[in-house]
DNA sequence: CATCTCTGAATGAACGTTTATTCAGTCGTT
DNA sequence: AACGACTGAATAAACGTTCATTCAGAGATG
């Protein structure tokens, strides 16, 4: 019999240690962003996967390592998804370039409360840790650099006085991250809707042939 | 003799109780920004204030007290020093107000690398502990507020057209995170320098006239 | 001034709990 | 039957908290 059934499993299971993996990392991810670093446990994790407790040692060897794996996985999602739109040939104009960096930005994909839950977690611990550390200043580099490259065409192309694209390109990645701050303290006063037209704002007055200011 | 001795004391000694929480407090605050919030132990406290294990237990009657007091220290140390260049009458003038937040916002007291570590140990915490969150949006709150009756104030002087204060403040205050989230996590590649002129850069382009763009 | 008594701040060993990690055994798959 | 992914009870280390004990200093006494 040749047939591969797929059926709905009740029982343990062997499946491929990246699918594994992967179960995992979302479970962490899942803990962190529901009880925060300091109170998430293996005994958490592996019970939100739904697996044993030792799989984690299986998979990851220690629990450092399944963070430090969460942590490059978040970061990598990210730093992908960004680099997909700075380097596609769909929105070959620098101004839609720019708009669907905002639009990324405060897409609901990115700013899931759970993810960003997960970044500041790491952000809190990073001083102390070098390797999240590395991680964090590694994506921001990358960021920054696109970033800043795409900010000096528009430069060019605007012939904007008195402005630095390097300049421009850190205060819009760290106003970035303060918003999603703000989004994910005070959630009640701060929608995404605001924090983009903040972002926006910041970058209609710098660009202003490029971007519009924001309306209601 | 009504002399008071004070003198280096090599033995324990009792103390009033606001010495001693003072001192715990500092100790934890070194300690997050040594070892981040999941490897701050009450033993590591204790030792770094050169005090005993129970004590803490004594003067705050909890781990979770203490550190609660200690970012209740930190932000009330933040306001207060804003709330009193806000409502300072020294500095009369608007644009002079604007330029003593920035000094503020960025100078060496407020940028310490362990204040900042610790903002952002509780800021990652924050999401799963609804009193961190307390402490923090409260503290946002009234930042938000000062800053955006002063913005209000330069609007409605400087006649500028098509801007929200509310929006102009929430992104100075989302700026001023970020950029200290980048202070913390890259010090090669961000000086405090760098970091005012970005936020300089940001308020000129909203308030040419209160604010000049920064050189270098 | 010297001495005794009392107070409570401070100590640190001990306790029970929680934690990450281990590994002998289990069971689905081939 | 043999293999190996997976389990979960067991383990030792680390943790926050407790509390009987200690001792510096204040006040009383002569």
């Amino acid at each position: 019999m040749t047939e591969v059934l797929v059926q709905p499993l009740r029982k343990r299971r062997a499946e491929p240690p990246e699918v594994r993996r992967e179960q995992l990392i979302t479970a962490t991810i899942t803990c962190i962003a529901r009880n925060g670093m300091s109170a998430t446990t293996m005994a958490e994790v592996t019970k939100e996967a739904g697996l044993s407790q030792g799989i984690v040692n299986l998979h990851f060897e220690s629990k450092e390592k399944l963070l430090i794996a969460t942590l490059r996985t978040i970061a990598d999602e990210y730093n992908s998804g960004q680099q997909k739109i700075l380097t596609s040939s769909v929105h070959t104009a620098v101004a839609d370039k720019i708009q669907a960096l905002l639009d990324f930005d405060f897409s609901p994909r990115v700013t899931r409360k759970d993810k960003l839950a997960v970044w500041f977690a790491f952000w809190g611990e990073a001083k102390s840790r070098p390797t999240y550390q590395h991680i964090c200043s590694a994506s921001d580099i990358a960021t920054d650099a696109a970033i800043r490259s795409l900010f000096q065409q528009a430069i060019d192309e605007g012939g904007y006085r008195g402005i630095s694209a390097e300049l421009l390109a850190q205060g819009y990645t760290a106003l970035i991250d303060g918003l999603w701050l703000d989004l994910l303290i005070a959630p009640r006063r701060f929608t995404r809707k605001r924090a983009k037209q903040i972002a926006t704002l910041y970058l209609a007055n710098a660009l202003p042939q490029h971007i519009e200011p924001p309306g209601d």
